[in-house]
DNA sequence: TTTTTTTAATTAAACGTTTGTTTAAGTTAT
DNA sequence: ATAACTTAAACAAACGTTTAATTAAAAAAA
């Protein structure tokens, strides 16, 4: 994977992406995509051979920077293993914020019974990256005595994507049931942000220091 | 909603439920669902009238048993609010486990951008009674100093809800990475529907109990 | 710098499939 | 005899992809 893509293919990547997110990948047609990106339909086919390899690029232009900053972020040793953990919780709501369409596509691909391998195999390898980082800080927290024994990485982990991805999809829904669908998405997007950031580090602390 | 279907109907509506969630609503062609379903494909019109209204008869088969379930359980004055809030969550993972596909279908049709209306209102209101009953017992809970103040309930359901999904979603990459690739399915789904009960219900009483 | 050649980008139209749904003729059950 | 069920075939529309023709841009030759 990882290209250089020109300008219009960029154009055409991000129309794809967001289309994707919000119907899902046979939920969008081709010609769906092209009207949205203002191009021809025989673009897609030029530039991409194919509608299925188009979403491989979609994943490809989103990878990289998302491992090396956590990489980054969980190398600095001045920084306290739960401090570390907290920000990392901060890092990726944000992230998430920042990138729903790829967030709800990347969901909904792993929900479907994959056929795509080349997709399987790249969001197994991206999953398991950001699980060795948090294993290692997690045994590192465990070594200076911060964190209890016996924590389920992968539970963890599965705490902080799915429940943010949760939120995040039907943010709608938590409007609603809150009683908060008078207020403007400017007003409720930083306060859903802030809320969530508060209750997951508070859960983190929890499940890293309480022997419950 | 809720009708009664006959045999031949219920036979349509679960194969639909199943390739539904397992290649997503486009994905799934009506021919496929009728060669699955050993019918002939006019059938799916003459007894649903259309694709969608067959996915509305799909959520209509499984709605009602729930939410009257949780509901009884919640209204069994003898049990303690925590012990009420812990049966819950056994239950609900329970029901997830046995209803994977139906699960599936839902979390995929909150991710869309939906255009079903019926399904939206179905969705929302199934989660809005769900909603009410979890506020009910916590307040119940608060209300005799057992649990703290100030907790959000969306918040709190979402990681329920959010977690078990993404956990249940993904388990393969859970076996991939927690190295049980080996250990047979009949092995191992009670392994990780033990882990993640233990799991939560910790969390829940963390959250419920500890001043964070 | 101009002219020629070669490559890349872009287009509308057409390709063969597959899509959801309907039809009209049949069978089975009441 | 009436109603409910079942079928293969047909329907137009939409699908992903390819074609062949044209324009734009870049490279090479004059």
């Amino acid at each position: 994977m990882s290209h250089q893509y020109n300008d219009k293919q960029v154009q055409i990547i991000m129309t794809a992406e967001r289309l994707f997110a919000e119907h899902g990948f046979t939920g969008t047609s081709v010609r769906d995509i092209a009207q949205s990106a203002q191009v021809n339909v025989a673009m897609i086919s030029y530039y991409f051979g194919s509608k299925e390899k188009l979403l491989e690029a979609v994943f490809s232009y989103r990878i990289g920077s998302s491992t090396i900053q956590l990489e980054h972020l969980l190398s600095q040793k001045e920084i306290a293993p739960m401090d570390k953990m907290l920000l990392m919780v901060d890092h990726y709501i944000d992230k998430m914020q920042n990138n729903k369409y790829f967030f709800k596509l990347m969901l909904s691909e792993q929900i479907k019974d994959q056929d795509n391998k080349e997709l399987v195999e790249f969001i197994y390898t991206s999953k398991q990256k950001n699980h060795a980082l948090v294993h290692a800080l997690i045994q590192e927290g465990q070594k200076s005595g911060h964190f209890k024994k016996h924590i389920d990485v992968s539970l963890l982990v599965s705490t902080l994507v799915g429940a943010s991805n949760h939120i995040f999809m039907t943010e709608q829904y938590y409007k609603r049931i809150n009683q908060l669908d008078d207020m403007p998405d400017e007003k409720f997007q930083p306060l859903l942000k802030k809320r969530l950031k508060i209750y997951l580090k508070n859960i983190f602390k929890a499940i890293l220091t309480y022997e419950l």
